[in-house]
DNA sequence: CTACTCACG
DNA sequence: ACGTACGTGAGTAGT
């Protein structure tokens, strides 16, 4: 028989090895109450690793015990210049106790002994019962424990990599016999334990004496032998010390332990323990490396019972006045195009689901549907999914996802098992119900339909919380009246899209090729050679070592050939030029000309997504394709002529905010200067200009002045350091402190506002926008500079970019009602942060014109006047 | 899958 | 002494 297996873990060390493993990502590793896991997390992956590797019968976790021990009484400085272990770690003690709990092993400390010594005499127990045992620690000292039956593996790099020392690798490496390591000690001292040794003697000499004598007692029975030398009267000097240190560095083999073989062996993981913990530690990671759940088993178990609904059974659906759960599922991302795999429909009774999407048209469901108030994972998802089926939803009174968002915005994900488990709630995820990537497809119908109806009852079983911390944030009002009615008013901007003239595009597009081939061509001329020029590392290459001009910034990976690089270095040749001018229109080219052709659906429109529930601020994103990012300056501008009406006759129509960001400061600070500008309408980086460059007059403001101004104003929205300013504008830093003092003064009541954003971060960890988004900002209290400097800018732009994204949000639920009540044929198609785009006909331009503007400025009463202007023509292009 | 670059507000 | 503007998405290289 295999001889059993002992693992004994020095706790103490290798939690502190953990903890500074991942010092640099201590922020990373929090959770939503800023407790700290990083500690948790590495020592959680070593123990994971190593009882992989040694396949253990018994473990033990040993532990210091805080207070004094034998060591303390015999030297008082033992230990004596260890700084206390930061509060970081400490407070992570206890969660790493929990969790060896919960991975079924046993811990033990002892009072007035080390953990060194706990692990010495157990393993010695061992030893004499055939044991063989594997320790592990951060803490080389152990070592002198190593026989051919006990290996001592010491961590190396983080707690990853282990180092194992046998008696033989000690000979190899050091020369010595594990007990001839406390000898070397003895000699040497420890000075991170703080005891002496022998003055002068370090590791080589110390070594050389053992090699020759064995022992410190063999070495002073025989010191006469030596020569007399320094070393010889710092030997006799610090006798005393040598053999107290040795005794210092002796790890006991028979402490008075309270805990015994017998009590610590090892029967595996409760996985859902640790699932609870890392659940409530917000450890992702540690949680994805749990064993999934045998899905069969629990689709069986925790499954409500379902009905399959077919047309011949549709009239199990009972009515009822209470809200109904609603999935349509599908297996792609892009609801615009994926195919549904199936719905369900629940109740509090009873649950009904289908892999037939079509049957959501049958009358009767389809009647149904349309009368019962509906509870969502993703309105505008299921709205747009719905509508491609030609079937109209009832009224969403409820979407977790929103919900979620709104709570906290970095609880965003689109899987529903992923936002269940972020709110304690337990729902396999989609990732591993259907697979990801390549392999991801349609489960078999009894573990598709059992996914389903989880999803439903979590739907269910969620709501009445998220409804209640939605209440406790004062988020209600939010949810209820903006990000709700908004799904459905984007769902219909969606599902509009606008129509791509292609033959337009694609001429642009030939031209653009055209001249890309001039420039290529002309390029490899100038460079010598042909290569990539659409790789940073080739041209780099090309540029700083053939051509040797030179660097101005790195990259991590390289020289940086950015365009703020290559514009510095225009003058120095003229491939310079050359390569800014392909790099414009190879963007173009690829970006806007192929990859918006390519995103073109068969209606020959583009339906972008808006993603509402991404941004840490409120505002929207949009992809497949980015609709928000459309060039809207210099030639790429001309793509914009692509973008036209759904029909002849038809007009675009574009009306956008004139610095709501810059309106919304003045009105959140209350700096009376800065809304009197607003108030009397005057030119405000002109009028920043006059302050920061003490002029009197906008007469004496010249354009570079008021360019200078603009990004100041700018950088004050942003957070601004004089660094960045300088950065941007291309002043000394010394100046652009000039510049921020100068507009503080003038503006001191936005001073006041991002000293007050800041402190309100730090005092309740979030700051909220006018409508009462938050954003938390868990490092705020970061010890790194960089991270919390970081987060104390986010505190200052998150109300104003929130609250501007807040603003055109209630504009646009605004205008669709306007719309509607008009009767107009008038759409929104489009939103870009600060502007509004719609098409219509002709005849419907100037009532938009009169329309748009008005409900825009009137979104919100603000202490300043919000102004909008307004554009229209035959496309986008025309439409500015 | 990450890094770089560049398009937008 | 340090290294810094805020918020996004997409295409291309290169591991």
């Amino acid at each position: 028989m295999a001889k059993e297996k002992l693992l004994l873990i020095d706790g103490s060390s290798v939690a502190f090895r953990a903890f500074y493993a991942l010092y640099n990502q201590l922020d990373r590793f929090t959770n939503s109450e800023g407790l700290h896991t990083n500690a948790v997390f590495a020592f959680n992956n070593m123990l994971d690793n190593i009882v992989a590797k040694v396949k253990p019968d018994r473990i033990l976790v040993a532990f210091d015990k805080s207070g004094g021990t034998f060591r303390t009484k015999m030297f008082d400085d033992y230990k004596g210049n260890r700084d206390k272990a930061p509060s970081e770690l400490l407070e992570q003690l206890p969660l790493i106790h929990e969790m060896i709990q919960d991975h079924g092993m046993a811990h033990y400390a002892l009072q007035d002994y080390e953990a060194d010594d706990i692990i010495g005499t157990l393993a010695k127990q061992a030893e004499a019962a055939g044991m063989v045992t594997t320790i592990v620690t951060g803490d080389r000292d152990l070592t002198q424990l190593a026989t051919d039956a006990v290996t001592v593996q010491v961590t190396k790099k983080g707690v990853a990599e282990l180092e194992a020392y046998t008696p033989a690798y000690m000979q190899e490496k050091l020369g010595i016999t594990p007990r001839q390591l406390i000898d070397l000690k003895g000699l040497m001292g420890d000075t991170s334990d703080n005891y002496p040794g022998v003055t002068k003697v370090g590791e080589k000499t110390a070594l050389k004496l053992l090699a020759q004598f064995d022992s410190i007692e063999n070495l002073y029975a025989h010191l006469d032998e030596l020569k007399p030398s320094k070393m010889k009267e710092n030997l006799i000097n610090d006798r005393d010390n040598a053999f107290m240190s040795k005794k210092l560095a002796t790890i006991l083999q028979d402490a008075p332990i309270a805990i015994g073989l017998d009590d610590i062996r090892y029967t595996g993981p409760d996985i859902e323990a640790l699932r609870g913990l890392f659940t409530r530690l917000d450890m992702r990671q540690a949680l994805a490396k749990l064993p999934a759940p045998d899905q069969d088993a629990t689709a069986a178990e925790d499954a409500p019972t379902y009905t399959v609904l077919t047309d011949a059974n549709l009239a199990l659906l009972p009515t009822t006045s209470a809200p109904v759960a609603f999935e349509l599922e599908m297996l792609e991302e892009n609801y615009h195009v994926a195919e549904p795999i199936g719905f369900v429909i629940a109740t509090a009774e009873a649950t009904f689901v289908s892999s037939d999407a079509t049957l959501l048209s049958v009358k009767p469901l389809a009647d149904w549907l349309a009368a019962h108030e509906l509870t969502v994972f993703d309105a505008k998802r299921n709205l747009v999914a719905a509508s491609r089926l030609g079937v109209t939803l009832g009224p969403v009174v409820f979407d977790a996802l929103l919900a979620s968002y709104l709570l906290n915005p970095d609880q965003n994900s689109n899987d529903f098992g992923q936002i269940a488990q972020d709110h304690d709630y337990r729902l396999p995820f989609d990732a591993d119900v259907y697979g990801t990537g390549a392999k991801r497809k349609v489960p078999d119908e009894p573990n598709l339909f059992a996914h389903l109806a989880m999803k439903a009852k979590a739907l269910l079983a969620l709501r009445p919380h998220l409804t209640a911390d939605l209440e406790e944030q004062d988020e209600t009002k939010l949810f209820t009246d903006l990000e709700l009615p908004l799904a459905l008013v984007l769902a219909r901007m969606e599902i509009a899209g606008i129509p791509l003239d292609q033959p337009v595009l694609a001429k642009m597009g030939d031209e653009w090729t055209a001249s890309m081939h001039v420039l290529e061509e002309k390029i490899y001329g100038e460079a010598g050679l042909t290569f990539n020029l659409n790789s940073p590392k080739q041209l780099g290459e090309v540029l700083f070592e053939k051509l040797k001009l030179p660097v101005i910034k790195k990259t991590k990976t390289g020289y940086s050939t950015a365009v703020e690089v290559l514009e510095q270095l225009k003058d120095a040749s003229p491939i310079v030029q050359d390569i800014l001018d392909y790099r414009t229109v190879a963007k173009l080219q690829s970006t806007y000309v192929t990859g918006l052709i390519k995103a073109v659906l068969p209606d020959g429109k583009i339906h972008t997504r808006y993603l509402q529930t991404l941004t840490q601020t409120g505002r929207l994103s949009s992809v497949d394709p980015n609709m928000q990012n459309i060039p809207a300056r210099g030639v790429g501008k001309q793509v914009r002529h692509a973008f036209v009406p759904s029909h002849p006759g038809w007009q675009i129509f574009s009306s956008d905010y004139s610095q709501i960001e810059l309106r919304v400061l003045a009105h959140i600070s209350g700096d009376a200067n800065m809304q009197e500008a607003f108030k009397e309408d005057r030119d405000i980086h002109a009028n920043t200009a006059m302050k920061i460059f003490g002029l009197t007059s906008p007469d004496q403001v010249t354009p570079d002045m008021r360019r200078q101004a603009k990004a100041t104003n700018f950088g004050i929205v942003y957070g601004i350091s004089d660094f960045g300013l300088a950065k941007n504008i291309g002043i000394t830093r010394k100046q652009a402190k000039a510049f921020i003092d100068g507009y503080f003064e003038q503006y001191p009541q936005v001073r006041d506002y991002m000293d007050r954003m800041v402190a309100i971060a730090r005092e309740q960890g979030y700051v909220e926008t006018l409508f009462h988004r938050r954003r938390y900002l868990a490092q705020i209290h970061s010890k790194n500079f960089n991270l919390r400097q970081f987060a104390e800018r986010t505190a200052m732009n998150t109300p104003i970019q929130g609250s501007a994204a807040d603003i055109i949000k209630v504009a646009m639920i605004r205008m669709q009602q306007m719309l509607d009540a008009n009767h107009l044929q008038s759409r929104m198609l489009l939103q870009v942060h600060d502007e509004l785009i719609f098409e219509g006909p002709a005849e419907e331009m100037a009532k938009l014109a009169e329309l748009v503007p008005k409900v825009m400025d009137s979104a919100v009463e603000l202490a300043v006047p919000l102004k909008v202007e307004s554009h229209y023509g035959d496309t986008w292009f025309d439409a500015k």
